[in-house]
DNA sequence: GCGACAG
DNA sequence: ATCTTGTCGC
């Protein structure tokens, strides 16, 4: 079927709804997962995580790992097809069915608008956000220097996403939608996902385990883990 | 031709 | 992305 602007639209407009809905007036928990890659072994192995987070808690209920051979170097603009296989493994580890992906890097961001957070999402068929942490592309109006301080990211007269300042004295996020997600939302979910850090919860956890963080170790001694 | 370039 | 000490500022 033709995907006209009218389907468009109105798809734009369901993914909304459904997501804006406000989770504590739900019938069951929201739960927002994140996502992320790191490397162990000089970069021979690519080791994938994915977290599952409640919302509006953000409490971790879940995590996995994947390591599998690394096997295509990193290009830029062809990033998913480095990370997606470690992370369709990880995926199908997953106990929970999240309602949203944060994935680490761009959405719609992209020369060809297929960020690795947009293709991750259309292969789960999952709705999913980019948040990146630096530019892939895109032109933006200078940046207030407050936190929340928010741009357009722009490419032309098209909207990619936005430049948001989550915290004082830091770089600021390169957020976009991935997959069935507006842009709106993108924005809304990454801010109702932090805590006072510079990442959103979900991407800052997925940091952690995927990289094997002092922080994401301890965590597993405090509770038990080993 | 030159610069820019998620992780 | 990773490696890696100190250092500066809040």
């Amino acid at each position: 079927m033709i995907n006209t602007g009218a389907m468009r639209e109105e798809q734009r407009i369901k993914a909304q709804q459904i997501v804006l809905e406000d989770p504590s007036s739900g019938l069951r928990p929201v739960y927002i997962a994140g996502a992320d890659i790191g490397f162990e072994q000089g970069g021979d192995v690519t080791r994938a995580a994915v977290v599952v987070l409640h919302s509006p808690s953000m409490a971790l209920v879940e995590y996995q790992i994947a390591r599998i051979p690394t096997q295509i170097p990193y290009i830029p603009g062809f990033l998913s097809f480095r990370e997606c296989p470690a992370l369709i493994d990880v995926w199908q580890q997953l106990q929970h069915r999240p309602d949203l992906l944060m994935v680490d890097g761009q959405g719609i961001a992209h020369p060809r608008r297929l960020g690795v957070a947009s293709h991750f999402g259309l292969t789960i068929d999952v709705p999913t956000i980019g948040v990146a942490k630096s530019r892939l592309c895109g032109h933006f109006l200078p940046l207030g220097e407050a936190a929340g301080a928010t741009q357009a990211l722009w490419d032309k007269d098209e909207q990619l996403g936005w430049v948001w300042r989550s915290k004082v004295r830091c770089n600021p996020l390169f957020i976009s939608p991935g997959n069935n997600i507006s842009l709106a939302s993108s924005l809304y979910w990454v801010e109702q996902c932090t805590r006072g850090y510079r990442l959103p919860e979900p991407t800052r956890w997925a940091d952690a385990v995927a990289s094997n963080r002092p922080a994401f170790q301890r965590w597993q001694r405090l509770s038990g883990n080993v």
